[in-house]
Formats: structure tokens, sequence, C-alpha cells
DNA sequence: GCATTAACACAGA
DNA sequence: TCTGTGTTAATGC
């Protein structure tokens, strides 16, 4: 099955065979938008998205059960896995921040193009590697480290991924809801909201809705 | 003792 | 006024 928020998929028209970078074949096609929590698709898409702005999370549906599975920032490709093998069927995408944006093409035009340019298939191959990784890492800290070690462990990871330095410290906004940092942490919005308030007192991070300052990336960091 | 659940207050739409 | 969010207290494992 596969069902899409928004139909209407365009394909790209010129020669793309020597495109340099992956993201050049979304150039053509059409910019969309979504509110948050708004669904890219769910079920089985055969379709590969570029994040243009906002951050994407995918997650899986086992019974009445939801697994995060990954979340993808601006310039990242989503569902990827499509280019070598069918979907699995039970995975949701939607809109994780407030104004996403994202371009899409088919997994089959996209085939098409890497069949002919090697430096493409190396980006894509990179692409995966990079989420096989991240899951790695996740089963890691699931695995070893405790609520409040996950939490500040999201917090060096997003700021390394998508916060922007101020000299030495980092700033995170827009900031992601403790029900969003709960969902990645793998723990609830109370005990992100705990953990946060104890590194606030401890003087390490500064916040408040708009934003939020990592004062010692370093520092925080030892803690995990 | 740690983490989740419950309960409540508050802010923004 | 309603929904989502932040905070604190109670409960369970």
């Amino acid at each position: 099955m596969t069902v899409s928020i928004k139909e209407s998929v365009s394909l790209p028209v010129g020669d793309l065979s020597n495109a340099e970078s992956c993201t050049d074949l979304f150039q053509e096609v059409p910019e969309l938008t979504y509110r948050r929590g708004e669904k890219l698709f769910f079920g089985s898409s055969f379709e590969v998205y570029l994040v243009v702005r906002g951050i994407v999370r995918l997650s899986s549906w086992h019974g009445e059960k939801e697994l995060l599975e990954d979340y993808f920032h601006a310039g990242e490709l989503v569902n990827c896995g499509v280019l070598l093998g069918p979907p699995p069927g039970n995975q949701v995408a939607a809109a994780m921040t407030h104004r996403v944006a994202i371009r899409r093409v088919s997994g089959a035009f996209f085939r098409r193009v890497l069949q002919s340019n090697g430096k493409l298939q190396r980006e894509v191959l990179a692409n995966l590697y990079a989420s096989l990784n991240r899951s790695r890492d996740r089963l890691y800290r699931y695995s070893l480290l405790n609520a409040r070690q996950r939490v500040i462990d999201f917090l060096v990871r997003y700021a390394e991924r998508s916060g922007r330095r101020v000299g030495y410290e980092h700033l995170i906004k827009p900031v992601p809801t403790h029900q969003e940092m709960g969902d990645i942490a793998g723990t609830a919005r109370q005990t992100v909201n705990t953990v946060l308030n104890e590194l606030r007192a401890e003087g390490l991070v500064h916040f408040n809705r708009r934003y939020l300052i990592i004062r010692d990336l370093g520092a925080l960091k030892e803690q995990v």
C-alpha cells in the first residue's frame, strides 16, 4: 500500500546523469511544506525525500506501539532504503518541527540516475552507512545509558548536528519540545524537564521556550 | 532509587 | 476556551 498525503509526484526533466550531488536530483521538483505532526507518508513509500528545512521523524508501528527509528535534518535524505529494496510497510514519516519543507522524487527515477553515476552511488552508500551507525548508536544508548544520560546525549548530538556555535557556547533554536526530546531519548517528557532543570541548576545550559544555550558542550559530554 | 504516571498551572492559538 | 507544554508530586518497579 502506498499512501501519500500530498499527491502529484513530478519528475525532474533534463540530463542528470552527470549530477554532482544527490541534492541535484531534487532541484526541478516543487518544494512541499508541512506543519508539525503532518505526515509525509505512512505505510510504504517508494519515493526518496530531501529535507530542505526543519526535521523529519521516521518511525515504525508495531501493533499499538510506535518506535522512533531515526530523524533527519535539512540536507539529509529520507527513505534511501527504497533504492535497494522494498520498504517495510509499517513506517510513518512526519514533520517534527514547526515548518518542514521537503522535495521528493520517485525511487525508480533515482535508481535510473544512480545506474550511470558512481559519484551518487557513493553518496547514497555514505548516507545509508550513516543511518546504520545512528541505529547502532541508539542500540548502545538504550542498553547502556540511563534516562538522564540519554537526554544529555541527545542534547550533545543535536547541538553538534544542527546547533549554531556562538563563541564557546552552542545555540539550539528553535528548541524541540520536551515531548520530542523524550521521544528521541526514549524517556518521558517529564524526565526531560527534570534533567534540563538539573543541568540549568549546574549552570551547564540555559533555556526557555524560544532557545536553548549549551554553556559548555565539553562538560556535558563528560556526563554521558 | 530511578523512572514513569498523574495532576495541575500556564501560555499561545 | 482548548490544546499543548512545563512543573511538581505521587506511584510503581
